[in-house]
RNA sequence: CGCGGGGUGGAGCAGCUGGAAGCUCGCGUGGCUCAUAACCACGAGGUCCUGGGUUCGAGUCCCAGCCCCGCAA
């Protein structure tokens, strides 16, 4: 046991760095948050209100310090950051490359906190990728950090299984939870040098890179219906995942909000037909899946046997592939 | 003033070239049936978001406002 806290500077943006932070600044006689660094307040919403991201709130609630700097390269941050001379950085979904003369700063190194079983999905997204690949099981990483992309020896990893119904909200509070536990563990094992480093397989690493708009969409003729289905749960809220229905010569569109695997049924690609329970089902390359519940544009999301009982047009329909 | 869609019985929608409020589902009652979420008959349930205006007459046209949502950011 330290006499002195921990001195820490941490890193974080999303929510799943949120928990994290929260474990370290409840026990004061460990550790010492000296800083929080988030990214800069951003607009938010339909009336573009300008937002602090979950992090930088939290600390705000916390009563810690703040920074959020629109540049890390500029000279700027690394004044601000080296006369408080840290012990060490906690890294968790920043969102940015912290660049060498950062990570030179802290005396006992840059920790981060990685969302999967490293070497397995390096990069930006490592919970969307887990759900979209079907894993059986994730994790979280302690791992130092070197000048490449989530490729430091390991200190430590903790794994958590998947049942493959998580979406990525739920996925990103439980291994936001699990994160927080193990730095909370780990962090005093580490300085005390209880955790020794260990190389990363480089051979069996993947990558994972940052999420765009587009690949919310669906191409009805290229993906199977479980595949779409993971999309779905992968990329709520955002980008979430959408066709285009042309309704009456309006090209809508449509997003899917939940939807199962169907047993059989064969339908075209984007052909809907109308499933034993009331919902639409339809046709993919490979599979039919059943709309469980959907939103069309302008409206609310509805269930799927609603939305077909209200848009009698739908069914028979062929929809179109998501921009 | 960023662009756009929408607010109609419990749910989802149609009606929008102004003239007696409708569809699918749900709900209630009765019937059929060994039975049923199935089927048949009947029925209850609506300030058509709010406030003005035009008109002999407005859910339907005009003006103002409130709320919901998609895009963009």
């Amino acid at each position: 046991m330290p006499s002195t806290p921990i001195k820490l500077i941490y890193f974080g943006t999303s929510s799943f760095a949120v928990p994290a932070l929260r474990a370290l600044a409840a026990q004061r006689d460990l550790f010492e948050v000296l800083l929080v660094v988030s990214q800069p307040d951003r607009p938010v919403g339909r009336q573009a209100v300008i937002t602090p991201p979950p992090v930088a709130a939290a600390a705000k609630e916390l009563g810690l310090p703040l920074y959020q700097p629109a540049k890390l390269r500029d000279g700027e941050a690394e004044k601000r950051l080296k006369p408080l001379s840290p012990d060490v950085f906690v890294v968790a979904a920043y969102g940015r490359i912290l660049p060498p003369d950062l990570l030179a700063i802290p005396k006992r190194g840059a920790l981060n906190l990685h969302g999967s079983i490293l070497p397995r999905h390096r990069g930006a997204s490592p919970l969307q990728s887990a759900i979209l690949q079907g894993d059986g099981e994730t994790g979280i990483t302690l791992m130092l950090m070197d000048a490449e992309l989530d490729h430091g020896p390991i200190l430590d990893t903790l794994r958590v299984p998947l049942v493959g119904n998580e979406t990525f909200p739920q996925l990103e509070s439980r291994l936001g939870e699990a994160a927080a536990e193990q730095i909370a563990a780990r962090l005093p094992e580490y300085i005390a040098g209880r955790l020794p480093p260990q190389e990363q397989d480089h051979a069996g690493a993947s990558f994972t890179g940052l999420i765009e708009k587009n690949h919310g969409g669906i191409v009805w003729s290229r993906q199977s219906a479980s595949e779409i289905e993971r999309m779905i749960r992968a990329y709520e809220p955002w980008p979430g995942v959408f066709a285009v229905w042309n309704r009456n010569g309006r090209e809508l569109r449509l997003r899917i909000l939940r939807a199962a695997v169907a047993e059989s049924t064969a339908l075209a690609p984007g052909q809907v037909g109308l499933g034993e329970d009331g919902c639409p089902t339809v046709g993919t390359a490979e599979g039919n899946l059943r709309l469980l519940e959907l939103q069309i544009e302008g409206k609310n999301a509805q269930a799927g046997d609603a939305f077909a009982r209200g848009y009698r047009e739908f069914i028979g329909s062929r929809l179109g592939d998501g921009r």
